[in-house]
DNA sequence: ACCTGAACACCGTTCAAGT
DNA sequence: ACCTGAACACCGTTCAAGT
C-alpha cells in the first residue's frame, strides 16, 4: 500500500534499444546517432546502454538484422524464375527507400542477407533449377541479382539530393571534349533512377537466361 | 648568413594534405583518419590544415578527386562496344583493388565518376552510337554498367574478411529449412568474387546486346 | 540487478594570440 | 602569412559507486 505507484518506465532490453536506434537513423540520419543521445531518447544514461549491447558495433548489427526482417514478406510464388528474381530485386530496393538513412549499413556482412531473405532466395534457385540451369550458374545467378540490386540501392540511397554539382568551367570543358558525357549528365538525377534500375534488372534477367540450358 | 639553414619542412599545400590523407587512409583506415592524427602526420598542428581545406568533408572531396584521377589511363579503344564496356569495368574494379579501405568515399557522388572517367565514357558511348543504339538506350547501358561495378566493388571492398560468421544453429536450420540457400552460402568467400564478377558483367553485355538494333 | 557520475582518451572546429 | 594553444561541444567506453 505504502509502495508507489507502478513505475511508468519500461524497462530497458535489446529489442527496445535496437528499435529506437532504427527510428532515430530514420528520422535523425545514420551519422547523428550516437550512444549518447540514443540514451537520452529511452530517458536513460548512455552507459546504461552497455548493459544489453556490447558497444556500439554491436547495436548497428542489431539494427541490419531488423532491417533485413523486414525484406521477408510472404513471398507468392511467381510464374517462373525470371519472375521470383524480379521480385526479390523490386523488395529490397523498396527496402532501401523505406529506410534510405539505415541502408548503408547493409554494406558491410552483405551475405547475412541470404538468412534474411532466404524464403525467397529457396524459391528463386528452386525455380532456376526447375529450368534446367545447373546448381553452380544457379547459384552465380542468385548471386548476381542480390548484389547487382545492393549495390544499386546503396549508391541511390547515399545519393540523395547531392545530383550534380559540377562548376561551369568543367562542365564547359565537358561540353567541348565529351558531348557525349556532357549529355549523359544532364540525364543524372532522382527521375531516371526507376527507368536506370528497370533497365538494369531486365539487362541482367536477360543476360542470365542466355547462359542458362536453352541459351 | 646569419639566416639559419633552410629550413626541411615543405610548407603546407592543400595537395600534400590530400596525398597524404589517402595514404593514412590506405595504411589505416577510413576509420583511423582524423584531422589530429593527419596534422601529425604532416608535422603540424590540426588547426593548421582549416587553412587549407574547409574542413573534413573537403578534405574527403579532394580524397575522392584523388581517388578517381588514378580511374583514367590512356586506355586503348576496343574492338567494340562490349570490349569497351569490359574494360572500362574492369579498370574501376582494379580501383577498387587498390584502395579498398578508401573506395567507400566513392558511393557518395558517384555521378563525379563520369567526369573522372570522361575519356573512357566517351569512348564507350561513341562505340554503341556506332553499332546502332539510341541515344538513351547507349546512356542507360553506360550508366549500367558503371552502376554494377561501383556497387559491386563497393560491397566486395566492405566485405574485407568477413565471410560468413553465422551462428552454428542458424546454419543447422538453413541445411534443414533452405537446403539450397545452404549451399549457396558455402560459396560465399572472397575466392568467388572474380568469378562472380565476370559472370555479372558477361550476363549485362549479353543483356544490352540483346537491347541494341540487332536484338 | 540495474542504473548513474565521474573520468579517460579521444573527436571536429573556432578564434585570439603568437612568430 | 602562417601556425599554435587553449577552449568548446561533442564522441565511445570503463568502472567504482549508488539505489
Amino acid at each position: 500500500m505504502s509502495s508507489p505507484p507502478p513505475v511508468e518506465r519500461i524497462p530497458l532490453s535489446r529489442e527496445r534499444i535496437v528499435v529506437t536506434a532504427l527510428r532515430v537513423i530514420d528520422e535523425r540520419g545514420l551519422a547523428q546517432l550516437s550512444m549518447r543521445r540514443l540514451g537520452a531518447e529511452l530517458g536513460v544514461e548512455a552507459m546504461s546502454l552497455y548493459k544489453h549491447v556490447a558497444g556500439k558495433d554491436a547495436l548497428l548489427d542489431g539494427v541490419r538484422e531488423l532491417l533485413l526482417a523486414e525484406l521477408e514478406t510472404p513471398a507468392a510464388p511467381g510464374r517462373d524464375w525470371a519472375d521470383d528474381l524480379l521480385s526479390l530485386a523490386r523488395r529490397y530496393r523498396a527496402l532501401g527507400r523505406a529506410h534510405p538513412e539505415a541502408f548503408g549499413l547493409l554494406a558491410r556482412g552483405a551475405d547475412r542477407a541470404y538468412v534474411a531473405g532466404r524464403e525467397s532466395a529457396e524459391a528463386g534457385l528452386a525455380a532456376l533449377r526447375a529450368a534446367g540451369f545447373d546448381e553452380e550458374t544457379a547459384t552465380y545467378a542468385l548471386r548476381t541479382v542480390v548484389r547487382f540490386v545492393l549495390g544499386f540501392s546503396l549508391i541511390e540511397m547515399a545519393g540523395e539530393g547531392a545530383p550534380a554539382p559540377l562548376a561551369q568551367d568543367e562542365l564547359d570543358a565537358l561540353a567541348r571534349d565529351q558531348p557525349m558525357v556532357a549529355g549523359l549528365m544532364r540525364s543524372l538525377g532522382p527521375g531516371s533512377e526507376d527507368a536506370l534500375f528497370e533497365f538494369g534488372l531486365r539487362a541482367l534477367i536477360t543476360g542470365i537466361a542466355a547462359m542458362g540450358p536453352g541459351g
